[in-house]
DNA sequence: CCGTATTTGTCCGTATGTATG
DNA sequence: ACATACATACGGACAAATACG
């Protein structure tokens, strides 16, 4: 009893390595990862083998690992014929944005009545980041900044839970955008950022909620008009899309 | 509905069985729907072999199910140790109930704008079977009828992924509430229904979303004074709690 | 249309870590 | 504190289904 921890120096952190290695749980990362950095695009195909031997482990915690990347619709899982990155349609991405708009009008809300000094702090400086990002063109970093902020906002909310749904659907809008990456209008998106942060920091609930809604869903119409321009001047009506789900 | 048992005949649903006759989406939903019934309640241990010898089958389909309700949130995974029914605390259950006010303020904001008759006539007929239950005192058949009518209005919202992203938060909430079982007070409860039908009716986006709001943060307050009422009428402080997770 | 190769689905054995007397 | 019993983590083999030539 008496010496419990001992030696694992910083505890918390190292439990949570300790959690993590279990081999299912590293394959998960590495694959979400592989996603999320564009490695593996929306409709490709993971081999399980494949996976087993770049990571140097059996197919055992892989299949683990895709099952549950399929529980937070990442993958998508068909019997007998394989694992595929999902391709996320138009109409899904629509869906998830708005309620992605519901969940932000939340957070503004609540935030506007709990937000602290240093959290604001830290809101303006991102803020700054941005105006200088915008300045140089740095769209990547923009982009960076941008989901850092939103992100930023969430986590300040306080509820777990809304940030770990936040989180799955940011993760799935990710997978969409790697199509139209969209070309916000930069100083608008800067212009309503400030906004936001001004209507937290007056503590106006209202406002607060409704103007990250409406910023989300205006990200959504510009996600739209993007994917629509893409559409008609790249690729078929048809990229190789979702097997219609149910078949 | 038509009739869906029938043969295995109407395509969609047949695939939709073909598609479970995988092993281990077998056994996920057998044991989801354990765990659900109360058959494991939250806390208990599960045993792979067990549970592989019970459905038949092999423990490699059952460790990807259990993979699988890890991250829908219905188990917790510790390595080399087990897989527990999930204990949802008390401070979680509060982040649920909240998240779960904002998403069914977005439905009947939606919903004023949206809903069809036939799918008021469908409410106004679930809350007519709720008046019967309360008359006749039948708390469960309230319970399930309330648990209808919300499942409703978030399916007629039109949004899939608001949907899924409702149901998961609801599994959830059920984990906790065998605990609770909460008694609502029930007239109260009715009445609240029906305004929000009337509003959703009316077509007053604002108040119709409001009033949902506001009656899932009723439940919550309902659910709050019940288990603290429950806390020091029967269990020790700490019945054998969710270990503190890693960190 | 058939045979072959590859990939997934399933099962089982072994090693390692945990709980217990 | 040690040894034993047991559950999980992982790997590997076999069977079934699909894709390819």
């Amino acid at each position: 009893m008496s010496s419990m921890v001992a030696r694992v120096s910083t505890g918390a952190f190292a439990l949570e390595l300790l959690r993590s290695h279990s081999l299912t749980n590293l394959a998960r990362q590495e694959i979400e990862q592989k996603i999320m950095s564009g490695e593996l695009p929306p409709g490709a195909k993971l081999n399980e083998n494949t996976l087993a031997a770049q990571l140097g482990v059996s197919r055992g915690p892989v299949r683990e690992a895709l099952r549950a990347l399929e529980q937070t619709g990442l993958v998508r899982v068909e019997k007998n014929r394989g694992v595929f990155v999902r391709q996320i349609p138009i109409e899904e991405a629509d869906e998830i944005y708005e309620l992605r708009a519901a969940l932000e009008q939340m957070v503004g809300s609540k935030l506007a009545r709990t937000i602290t000094r240093g959290q604001l702090k830290e809101l303006h400086a991102l803020i700054g980041q941005m105006d200088q990002a915008v300045a140089r063109g740095d769209l990547d970093a923009y982009h960076s900044l941008n989901l850092r902020f939103h992100g930023a906002l969430v986590e300040f909310a306080g509820n777990r839970k809304l940030a770990e749904t936040y989180r799955r659907l940011v993760n799935e809008l990710n997978l969409f955008r790697k199509n139209t990456l969209a070309q916000d209008h930069l100083p608008t998106s800067v212009r309503e950022h400030r906004n936001i942060a001004d209507a937290i920091e007056s503590g106006k609930v209202e406002i607060a909620g409704a103007l990250l809604y409406e910023h989300v869903m205006a990200s959504r119409e510009r996600m739209r008009i993007a994917h629509a321009a893409l559409g008609k001047a790249s690729g078929p009506a048809r990229p190789a899309g979702e097997r219609s789900a149910g078949r």
